[in-house]
DNA sequence: GCCAACGTTGGC
DNA sequence: GCCAACGTTGGC
């Protein structure tokens, strides 16, 4: 089992949207970063991730799990750009802000403090007990 | 709204 | 294949 970050502005495509789409999940279309996709593409069916807003909020603030493995991206003209399906598991207690991220000597490391402008980050085992704790799991 | 960091593009 | 120029992202 791996872990993730994906971040959205909530503006655009927030949390909730993501609650609202159910089981069905989101396709998490529009990326268009080689890291990011490769990223994606070594995504497993059941692997966890953070939901991360950037720019408001800049906090972590749910679990989702990789409802469907790599596949084109319906919105890319060129079929190399690949994605998966995402959906909600539960939100976070407490969100985990990028400060206190930060903050944290045990995320010092964390692709989120050191490369935030990555939008789909891997999350080492490590880093995600540590931020479960910090966000009251 | 600014700007630093980063990735991509294209001329040579 | 290098590197300058450009565009985008996202924190501040």
């Amino acid at each position: 089992m791996a872990y993730w970050l994906f971040k959205s502005e909530p503006d655009v495509f927030g949390w909730d949207d993501l609650v609202a789409r159910g089981e069905r999940g989101e396709e998490w279309d529009g990326v268009r970063n080689y890291q990011a996709r490769n990223n994606m593409r070594a995504m497993k069916r059941g692997d966890l991730g953070l939901f991360y807003h950037s720019n408001i909020g800049k906090a972590a603030v749910g679990i989702v799990e990789v409802a469907a493995e790599s596949h084109p991206d319906s919105t890319a003209a060129d079929p190399k750009w690949e994605c998966v399906d995402i959906r909600a598991v539960r939100p976070l207690p407490r969100p985990v802000t990028l400060d206190e991220a930060k903050a944290e000597p045990r995320l010092k490391d964390m692709v989120l403090v050191n490369n935030s402008r990555l939008s789909v980050q891997p999350v080492s085992e490590a880093e995600w007990a540590v931020i479960l704790e910090m966000a009251g799991l």
